[in-house]
DNA sequence: CTGAAAGCGCTTACAG
DNA sequence: CTGAAAGCGCTTACAG
């Protein structure tokens, strides 16, 4: 099976020109003849001839490859994102490196940064999500990085390089104006764990819809969950303890959100009617929870592209990271979508 | 931010010796004096040394990365797969080259094949589904790659070459028999896409069980979904239109079981007593689901995790992957979860 | 234990 | 339009 690589030499020989001759023409340039060009086409062809890439980046100093550092896949919104970040770089002309972090929390990436430096990546999305001091090594002396890096989704107001995220604080505040205006008065939060800062933010938002409304902040309405259905489940008995007037909850996942439906059920709590519910994600099973489980979309397909492109117009000398003022963020706008999860049960029926 | 790279050289000077003896240092050969590696290993500290991986690769002649054809990331069991791939290859010291397809169909694999072999990755592990003749290329005069290549999931008779997956003829038996030995007397199935090898090995399945037990087989039992939730609502919907006497439903996945579940709800019928339940996958949400799902589980990071293995075996040359009797075939048992959804009320209650 | 030389497979100026 | 030369940043034998 692993016959010996054919080489640019060998081409050159079999066409009877110079190495540079047939560089030129598997890179597109235009000073070769007619002639030339179709010969040298013809024996590419015939001793299948593939040019060494690892060659090509030693010399350009470019290795057409990013480095993604990621964590999370099995969860619907780490691989929504790696798929828009994939497909942008490949529309591109980028190949991706993946590397997976076991421990999110970890807060020595030393060895994993010079990996990827190693490996001559141009350019990092770091995705992983922020979870206590788990960024503090990129704003210690500041990122001392040979190549730019973007991050994903955190705090923006502290961050050390370019970030791209969703608005966090939106998703709760979406959230609970919506089951305020549907008529609820106390309004449970199941947040994530303590220290993400999604989980923290949709919490912000939570407390700032209640505020605006001038609805009074009580901390026995808040439990958190670890993200999983089951936390969901445990998190809702325990609001419901604490609260026995509890008549709506915003848990910070949809995940949760489903396990708060299934622990209704089992303590004969009709959904919506004697709790409304809301969830965040809406992952692709949300529509058909039973009931169909309000949520609120983030649009992260877009956010991976838009950290490629972003990446890729600095790495092409378009833009340089840090503008005045700091480096730059966007962040992107989620989208309640309603369901019956959240309506009472006259109006059930839609999507 | 984009300094000047540090090169072997630049240590090789600061430290006062050759460019030999550095490589011989940052390679842990042994022959180095005490002295020249402390020197040696101060000045990588230093002036922040990381050697380029690229150069490396160019002259061993290997990357040690891993290219990875993967499709759908955005579903349970790709990522879970990836999942397994990603933390077995870092382990043995790869890195990962991801590539997505994003039409599953496509046969015409052959630019995405010279890419990855340009990029000189050292194998190959394939985990795009096979579906109608995407797998042609492979068949087609055999496998001409320089490269090893390794299939994950797929129709193991006519492989071309090595293949590692899960037994998904088990999972439709498996599914079915339960349901027949819970009492069930008509037992609906509701098929992945009909040119997807795993949903046509699920139907084998459900056909073998009940030829076991001596059922007759009637096609409209039969009806096809398309994995989400929402073709799972439309086929029960037609399995009861054909069988009003129904009482037990197979479907491939989760996701269409939700959707069986839901529509169940929709119809007055109760899960498990009107209407017994099964799915496949055993998605992290189906304990929580209403009620709480059967559902076939299979070790799908045991199995990226596996490929991995044996394409590292292959390529450190601890073997090879045509053995006598052609490719090797490995297949992993899959195993049932039962829950309240295939259980009579009177035993509903635990996981 | 250490270094001078050659070379991995390409591309980049530089001539002509 | 084409080729001889140099070099990307390393490692691999080969001497000593």
């Amino acid at each position: 099976m692993a016959k010996k690589r054919v080489t640019i030499k060998d081409v050159a020989v079999a066409a009877g020109v110079s190495t540079q001759t047939v560089s030129r023409v598997i890179n597109n340039h235009p000073d070769v003849s007619a002639e030339t060009l179709d010969r040298v086409l013809k024996v590419v062809k015939e001793i299948g001839y593939a040019p060494n890439i690892l060659a090509r980046s030693l010399i350009r100093g470019r290795s057409n490859t990013l480095g993604i550092v990621a964590y999370g896949l099995e969860y619907y919104g780490p691989s929504r994102l790696l798929t828009g970040i994939e497909r942008q770089a490949a529309e591109l002309g980028y190949s991706i490196s993946l590397n997976l972090m076991h421990k999110p929390e970890t807060t020595d990436v030393e060895s994993l940064l010079d990996n990827l430096q190693a490996r001559r990546v141009d350019g990092i999305i770091w995705s992983v999500p922020e979870i206590g001091a788990n960024r503090a090594w990129a704003r210690e002396a500041g990122l001392s990085l040979a190549v730019p890096l973007i991050f994903v989704n955190g705090d923006p107001s502290v961050t050390a390089a370019e970030l791209i995220g969703i608005d966090n604080l939106s998703i709760g505040r979406m959230a609970t104006e919506h089951l305020l205006s549907g008529g609820a008065r106390r309004v449970g939060l199941i947040t994530g764990p303590g220290d993400w800062w999604e989980a923290l933010q949709r919490e912000q938002g939570w407390r700032q819809a209640l505020l605006d409304r001038g609805v009074r902040i009580d901390d026995d309405l808040v439990v958190a969950g670890d993200w999983s259905a089951e936390s969901g489940e445990r998190a809702l008995q325990e609001l419901l303890r604490r609260n026995p007037v509890l008549d709506a909850v915003f848990a910070s996942n949809d995940q949760m959100a489903l396990g708060v439906i299934h622990a209704a059920h089992r303590l004969g709590r009709r959904v919506p009617d004697d709790l409304a519910v809301v969830g965040a994600d809406n992952i692709p099973e949300a529509a058909h929870f039973w009931p169909p489980l309000t949520s609120v979309r983030q649009r992260l397909r877009d956010a991976g592209a838009m950290a490629v492109r972003r990446l890729d117009q600095v790495i092409s000398g378009d833009d340089s990271l840090s503008g005045s003022g700091g480096p730059r963020v966007t962040l992107i706008q989620p989208e309640l979508i309603v369901r019956a999860s959240s309506r009472s049960a006259a109006v059930v029926g839609g999507a």
